[in-house]
DNA sequence: TCCGGACCGTAC
DNA sequence: GACGTACGGTCCGGAT
């Protein structure tokens, strides 16, 4: 059958452009989004239609702004990196044989429309490529719309059901419905997809639910009646025109033989490697290679590609292989042997839980060649399951070579599988690489670094969900229940695409060398040590916290009695909601605070500015409080402990903050409280047993000792070379003292100022701190800037650098992109900037707490039975150690602490010992 | 019943 | 709109 394929040229690019990293080649030139549509382009010719065209807009007016002059009014201008890379792409598909299409007056979606339906009607099998999702209104026999980047296919009522829940000719009136922020269209408001799908389900169509509004109840009927006039210029403006005057048909779409010196030229200016290595091979437009298995298992073998599309966006793609499951000690030798050769190979594991310290195995996966992976079950258990190798005889032949230092591993996450291996017997060596931890050194800020994402982002391939083989919520069972053939596609792939990611993922970083130090000197060895350091846990006074939470629940029980007295009826304390209504509506004091939505707020700083007016709500401040504690920490911690081990696990997400801090969770022991005298108890429950102590080790003012070091501000350096305190000494500089007079507000508010400036804070923010005019707060910071003149510059120097380049860097090199930095609103890019300021701050500490972690570590593996390190809380490292122990490894730690940056200032360590967490401060 | 957004509050 | 980075609790409305 003849083919022709219509490709939505501006969608391809854009989508490209803001799905794939700002990439460039050798000489700068960015060609991310270029890479993205010259991959989707030759997947397409892989599929080698008979008619090809390339739609693209424009310039002009359309039908479309006649009817509705605000029609995309909002649109930002095409970013310059992104314009950069417009001529380059139809260089490219020119040479490589497709007719592009630009048509003066008619956009792109009505050409290709216009052209669909007329080809389909001379009996030509249409495929419209697009990543835009209206353009499902065009769906029908003989037209199908496929996503190349997302490797989707919707060829029939059923499919566009399925996935937007209406009829091809519903589209238009569920897009009506729902508007698009991008074309400037205002739908109803609050109403999304599934609302839009829900009343088009009900009523059929836009007609439908425009009679029927006056029935439609609630907030989102309300909100239909409001704009029902404007319902039908909606549709018209989704609707995409099928019947636009057009001087070309398909017959002039012929796809022509490609010119190869051209795009020779071209591919070797961008650097596209893998396209050049197919112009090569001669296959440009030729025959398909032969596809490498990334799909869902068959029954122990791969079952065939998904789609050539797929193949085509794998930039590691190589030779085909297979998916395989390991049964017997033979096939599992031979892998061994394999892996051995290979001698750096990828690794996964499948366990029954998402909490590695309680996981157990289930089974292992291997990689040492894209395409061909295995999958070795150890305790699938179902009707029928065929016979597995035995766990424990199986970890026996793996041991050798796991526990090899010289043969490199590879995973996404691989502290999880450190953990799972070593619940099993397995201290996994030469763990050397990581795919999270390289997407987030590359890409801190800008990507997100799940397996998911990376595979879609950096491969192109959707990989198979674990919901997709386990089910999900009620419906979802152990993969210890997995059918082992769904088992054997499911895990060996993430071996695979973590192999695939790695080569992708090592090539850039590679070429990165500021940022290499940071991923092999810093997060590499880290992950060795997190683990250490959540397998070690913290002993936890279950009893104690216990009793406080019982002591809490008496007091909230009374201040819930006084608020009852006082509002004259029962509420629920816990509802802001509620809160509100009662104070505002009922009460009617005043509303001086609002949500950041507009709502009104019941928050601290509200009830704060009402409390000298009504005795409410300072009962409710102090309800919440205990609540809180109650809440979040003295009944939640003890149920958390682990059965195993008796001891309380957080998990560190390395890849967590963007600035390269930690985020700790499950439970999160990075916010136990320690400002308020109840709050603070809290931590006398984190015990050492009886023989050792707590030993709690923290930088003092590290991060403003970072400003200090960056700024080079001569007045900042010199106070913390003096030993001052750092908040007298900025107090005596601004308010013009001598250090042994300055006031405490007089500290306090250069304190604020201090921390404020860290923050990006202004005016207003430092005068609602410290309760005093906008004004005066103005005066105190400009007073500060000209006694630390150096601190302004450098905050200049880093806005300045964050908007030239994107990004701004830490003392270590690490990197943290501003996606909004120049771009996006006026709020959006405000923010970016203070995060700018922030982050070569926070990053900076972060990366020096983290060396100080592998160097202390380093020096505590010998000593593993005397002393542990058993939390980091961002500044912070806190150890358990033996009495007897307690001076050298104050001495050690200290020492290593201070070493782990040499900075223009001294760091300090100060540190305290204790039988709990509360005294060692 | 489950899920996610809004709001609130804890830490550094 | 106004102070950076996190996690997690409860409430509540809507989807399942």
């Amino acid at each position: 059958m003849t083919r022709l394929v219509l490709i939505d040229g501006s969608s391809y690019l854009y989508r490209a452009f803001h799905a794939l990293p700002p990439l460039s080649n050798a000489e700068g030139e960015p060609t991310g989004a270029l890479f993205g549509v010259v991959n989707m382009l030759r997947a397409t010719l892989k599929e080698r239609p008979d008619y090809v065209a390339f739609v693209v807009d424009a310039p002009g007016k359309t039908f479309r702004d006649d009817l509705y002059p605000e029609y995309k009014a909002n649109r930002p201008p095409m970013p310059d990196d992104l314009r950069a890379q417009v001529q380059p792409m139809c260089d490219v598909v020119e040479a490589l044989g497709m007719p592009i299409l630009r048509v003066p007056g008619v956009e792109a979606d009505d050409v290709i429309g216009t052209l669909a339906l007329a080809a389909a009607g001379e009996g030509i099998d249409v495929t419209i490529s697009t990543g835009d999702k209206d353009f499902a209104q065009l769906v029908r026999p003989g037209v199908a719309l496929v996503n190349t980047m997302s490797g989707t296919r919707t060829d029939s009522d059923e499919a566009v059901i399925a996935k937007f829940g209406v009829r091809p000719d519903q589209i238009v009136d569920l897009l009506a419905l729902m508007g698009d922020a991008i074309d400037n269209i205002r739908g109803v408001d609050k109403c999304g997809p599934k609302t839009a799908a829900k009343w088009l389900a009900a009523y059929d169509s836009l007609d439908g639910v425009i009679a029927a509004a006056p029935e439609i109840k609630g907030k989102v009927g309300e909100n239909l009646r409001a704009v029902l006039e404007r319902l039908p210029l909606n549709r018209t403006l989704a609707t995409i025109r099928t019947d636009v005057p057009l001087d070309v048909g398909a017959a002039d779409l012929r796809l022509r033989e490609p010119h190869v010196e051209t795009l020779r030229a071209l591919y070797t200016r961008y650097g596209f490697v893998q396209a050049l290595k197919e112009l090569d091979g001669g296959s440009a437009n030729g025959v398909v290679p032969a596809r490498a298995a990334i799909g869902r298992a068959g029954s122990g073998f791969v079952a065939p590609a998904a789609t050539a599309a797929d193949a085509a966006l794998d930039p590691a793609l190589a030779a085909p292989g297979a998916y395989e499951a390991i049964f017997d000690a033979a096939a599992l030798e031979a892998w061994i042997a394999r892996l051995r050769e290979a001698g750096i190979f990828a690794l996964d594991t499948e366990t029954d839980s998402l909490d590695p310290l309680r996981a157990s195995l289930v089974g292992v996966s291997f990689c040492c060649e894209p395409g061909r992976a295995a999958y070795l079950p150890l305790a699938h258990d179902y009707p029928g399951v065929r016979a597995q190798l035995d766990r424990d005889q199986a970890l026996d032949l793996l041991r050798p070579l796991l526990e090899d230092a010289a043969v490199r591993k590879i995973g996404q996450n691989g502290k999880y599988d450190l953990h799972v291996l070593r619940r099993h017997g397995i201290d996994v060596a030469g763990y050397a690489d990581d795919t999270l931890l390289e997407s987030f050194v590359l890409d801190s800020g800008r990507a997100r670094h799940d397996m998911d994402s990376l595979a879609r982002r950096e491969l192109g391939f959707q990989t198979t969900a674990y919901a997709e083989v386990a089910g999900k919520g009620a419906k979802q069972i152990p993969f210890s229940q997995v059918a082992i053939d769904d088992a054997t596609g499911y895990a060996a792939e993430d071996a695979d695409v973590t192999l695939r990611l790695h080569r992708v993922l090592s090539a850039r970083l590679e070429a990165e060398p500021g940022l290499l130090p940071v991923y092999r000197d810093i997060e590499m060895p880290l992950v060795g040590v997190l683990a250490r350091v959540e397998a070690n846990g913290v002993l936890l006074d279950g009893a104690e916290l216990r009793r406080q939470g019982a002591d809490l629940g008496r007091r909230m029980l009374e201040l819930q009695q006084r608020a009852t007295g006082l509002a004259g009826r029962s509420f629920n304390l816990d509802s802001p909601k509620q809160v509100c209504a009662l104070l505002y509506d009922e009460l009617k004091l005043p509303m001086l605070v609002k949500t950041p939505k507009g709502q009104p707020s019941a928050n601290e700083e509200a009830l704060e500015a009402i409390a000298d007016l009504h005795e409410l709500p300072r009962v409710i401040l102090d309800y919440r409080g205990l609540a809180k504690l109650r809440g979040t920490y003295t009944d939640k911690l003890p149920e958390m402990v682990n059965p195993e081990t008796g001891r309380l696990h957080t998990s560190y997400q390395q890849a967590g903050a963007a600035t390269g801090r930690l985020a700790s969770s499950d439970p999160n022991l990075q916010n136990i409280p320690i400002r308020t005298e109840d709050g603070r108890r809290i931590r006398t429950a984190f015990v050492a047993p009886p023989g050792r102590k707590i030993v709690a080790c923290d930088y003092s003012q590290i991060e403003l000792r970072i400003m200090a070091h960056l700024s080079q501000d001569a007045g900042l350096v010199a106070a913390f070379e003096a030993g001052a305190d750092i908040h007298r000494a900025t107090a005596a500089e601004v308010f013009g003292r001598r250090l042994e007079e300055v006031t405490g507000d007089e500290r306090r508010a250069a304190k604020a100022i201090n921390f404020g400036l860290m923050y990006g804070m202004g005016a207003f923010g430092l005068a609602r701190n410290l309760g005093i005019s906008r004004g005066e707060a103005q005066d105190y910071i400009a007073l500060y800037f000209s006694r630390y003149p150096g601190v302004r510059d450098f905050m200049e120097r880093t806005r300045a650098h964050a908007r030239e380049h994107g990004h701004v860097e830490t003392v270590f090199g690490r990197r943290l992109w501003l996606e909004y930095i120049s771009r996006g609103t006026q709020a959006q890019r405000a923010g970016a900037e203070r995060a700018a300021i922030n982050a070569p701050m926070q990053g900076t500490a972060a990366d020096i707490i983290k060396r100080a972690m592998v160097s202390v570590d380093g020096w505590l593996q010998p000593h593993r039975e005397r002393a542990l390190m058993i939390l980091q809380v961002h500044d912070e490292l806190v150890f358990e150690c033996e009495e007897g122990f307690v001076d050298t490894l104050l001495a050690e730690v200290t020492a290593r602490m201070t070493a782990a940056a040499e900075l223009r200032v001294p760091l300090v360590v100060d540190s305290g010992v204790g039988d709990n967490w509360e005294q060692a401060h």
